[in-house]
DNA sequence: CTGTTGAATCGATAACCATCAATGCTACAG
DNA sequence: CTGTAGCATTGATGGTTATCGATTCAACAG
């Protein structure tokens, strides 16, 4: 029921990068969210989630061939970084995508 | 003249992550894109250029605090993702931003 | 209360990375 | 040819991270 991992970064910046040098602080805010992205098996389990609309952490391990600890790991860094929300329901935590968070990225890569 | 680190990693996948699950070897070549953004001091170096248009290495060291040798590193790891091209013109190199890879982030992040 | 199951945390380890001093390379000036 | 200036490369170092086994925590069933 409760919201795991309550993003810790605080909203990053909007301009697109292009139009202005980023500050230092937004910067770093920014880098924890690609950094969330700058994994293999990460970019994966986000895409799976985030194509399925909603997973469950036990069906991410088999596609993913990774622990559970790992897989663990590996949402919590997503959620931290505002991408993932996972919801507890009984025993079983659901994921999915946080549409602002892409809108913000997207945003960002804009040109001019 | 030349250009500096020509990419390495191949072109990677165009549709978008909420589209489907992306392989494994798309996610290797895409994590190397999100990692060249994932640091602080790289994501300003890109910003930068990006905003500046075109940039020389020897004006990058003052605003990002950092030694030419680590400048050097970061333009390197950039170029290697292809996010940005290198031109020398005599003793100096000048650096911008490949729009198309923007784009092509861009995309990936787009909703479905 | 007890056992079971799914997820988070801890501890350890190997691999990776950001940084800089020192050095090498390259283009130009004289 | 010699010196200089900008950039790349090398080597070393301290910090970070991906991974997993072991353990703990949380929710449910009986």
């Amino acid at each position: 029921m409760t919201e795991l991992h309550l993003r810790e970064v605080p909203d990053p910046c909007c301009e697109a990068l292009v139009d202005a040098a980023v500050s230092k602080t937004d910067a770093a805010a920014l880098a924890v969210v690609f950094a969330a992205l700058s994994d293999p098996v990460r970019l994966r389990l986000f895409s799976i989630v985030a194509s399925e609309g909603e997973v469950c952490s036990c069906n991410l391990e088999g596609p993913l061939e990774r622990s559970q600890p790992t897989i663990s790991h590996h949402t919590k860094i997503l959620a931290e970084a505002g991408l993932l929300v996972g919801e507890r329901r009984g025993r079983w935590v659901w994921w999915r995508v946080v549409p602002e968070r892409l809108e913000l990225l997207q945003r960002l890569l804009a040109r001019s």
